[in-house]
DNA sequence: CGCAGAATTGATACATCTCAAGCTGGGTGG
DNA sequence: CCACCCAGCTTGAGATGTATCAATTCTGCG
């Protein structure tokens, strides 16, 4: 359950997380507030309603969370990337489940005294306004997919998404040649992108087999031309990640 | 263009909007720094990409923020109701196609002079934080709907939540008989909810059929049994506002 | 009155879902 | 070391919900 510590001076995710602005002093008291948590691939974080006494950045891997309906009917709503942030400040319950969907790491703090320490240090909590917005202005682009995109829009949508995010974080350019890990199931992109896991599997082999992509072994996808790819995603040429 | 000036002390907003926690000195400054805006219904506020030097509060009246896709394709990714905010710190241009869905009036805000204030006031970035994130969880909310919902749930759970909030600024309970006007056309319907607008009107028909909503007029809704109307939603029985 | 925008209704098309049957690859135990 | 197993994935055939195209019918208003 806990790995070993780092201090957050040499924290990978130190330049775009939630703390991306602390100085050291600052820092300092954060190392002495902070304790990490690993969960494996498939395990459950929380549970929407459960009580959440902690806040958590994501160092490693990939959290989803995700609302289900009594019946079964799951949407996920949101993705948690490294240095994305967990938890709302003056919430005690969860809103959403949230699953683990890889191996992942995540560097939590209490609740109470991390609200207290953001209280007295403004530009916490103008950092995380500003996260915030970014991440509705992401939920709103995910709302356009949603409820208007077809099934093989959405598909080409969501490779662009993850290659470009991919390429900023190996400091390439998302253009050419452009390969990745998928690290999602074919039921997880079906939740994700409100479709069927057949019609994933499905509009996946049509862009295979028109060769706009290419899958080495299930999880790796090959994209020869990324711009060919974006021109299916029925977005403008920009690739219109924000519009 | 331009309406009569109120006092921010006698604003109908007050209350609710990113300026609720604002004292008396802080209303007067911000009353030397407004000026109101008018806007008829269908009118449109900023298109998507355009340059916005303003910032503001709706007073009276609905926008709604749209993407629209190369084939005209759209999707209302939210509504600016009384109290909601418009514009984001730090962003020039506008993000969303800005619209006025009735007869709005706002209160503006030049950026500039605005942001200053802002960043030497701290609650009011406390208050934008809050209000960010429940845009957020309601940008989520609708997620479920688009992706996963009927078009039969989706229009009860619009339904159900317009009449909820209509209950709540009218400080009645949301159950037995709510009766209130439908600010969106059948086409603005179906932009919110992800549908064409021969299905929206279908499906009211449906509803109308089974009794579950009467119709005074076109645009007013009496809803008989609000409980009844709920459970058509697909939401657990609490209505899963929040989940 | 008669027009124009908004809404309803009908008939048909089609994208996606549903149900069902195999396939594939990696891990495990005999 | 091989056969088996199982989760994840692919593919097929048919059902179905929603979109599309096309008339009407309302409703408010000049």
């Amino acid at each position: 359950m806990t790995t070993a510590i780092k201090r957050c001076g040499e924290c990978p995710i130190r330049h775009r997380a939630l703390c991306a602005r602390c100085e050291p002093p600052e820092l300092e008291e954060l190392d002495t507030m902070k304790y990490y948590r690993s969960y494996e691939a498939g395990q459950t974080v929380v549970w929407a309603g459960d009580r959440m006494d902690f806040m958590a950045s994501v160092v490693s891997g990939i959290a989803s969370l995700s609302q289900t309906m009594e019946d079964g009917r799951t949407q996920i709503v949101g993705l948690l990337l490294p240095s994305d942030f967990l938890g709302r400040p003056g919430r005690e319950c969860a809103t959403y489940d949230v699953t683990a969907t890889t191996d992942l790491v995540m560097c939590c703090f209490r609740r109470k005294p991390f609200e207290a320490f953001m209280a007295r240090t403004p530009h916490l909590a103008s950092r995380m306004l500003e996260m915030t917005l970014d991440e509705l202005d992401a939920a709103r682009e995910w709302m356009l997919l949603l409820g208007r995109k077809t099934a093989r829009e959405k598909i080409a949508s969501l490779f662009v998404i993850i290659g470009r995010r991919d390429a900023a974080l190996k400091l390439k350019e998302a253009d050419g040649e452009i390969a990745f890990d998928l690290p999602l199931t074919r039921e997880a992109m079906a939740d994700y992108l409100g479709l069927t896991l057949e019609t994933v599997s499905r509009q996946i082999s049509v862009l295979k087999r028109e060769g706009l992509i290419r899958l080495e072994g299930k999880r790796r996808i090959v994209i020869p031309d990324f711009q060919a790819l974006m021109a299916e995603t029925g977005d403008d040429c920009d690739g219109g990640l924000i519009g």
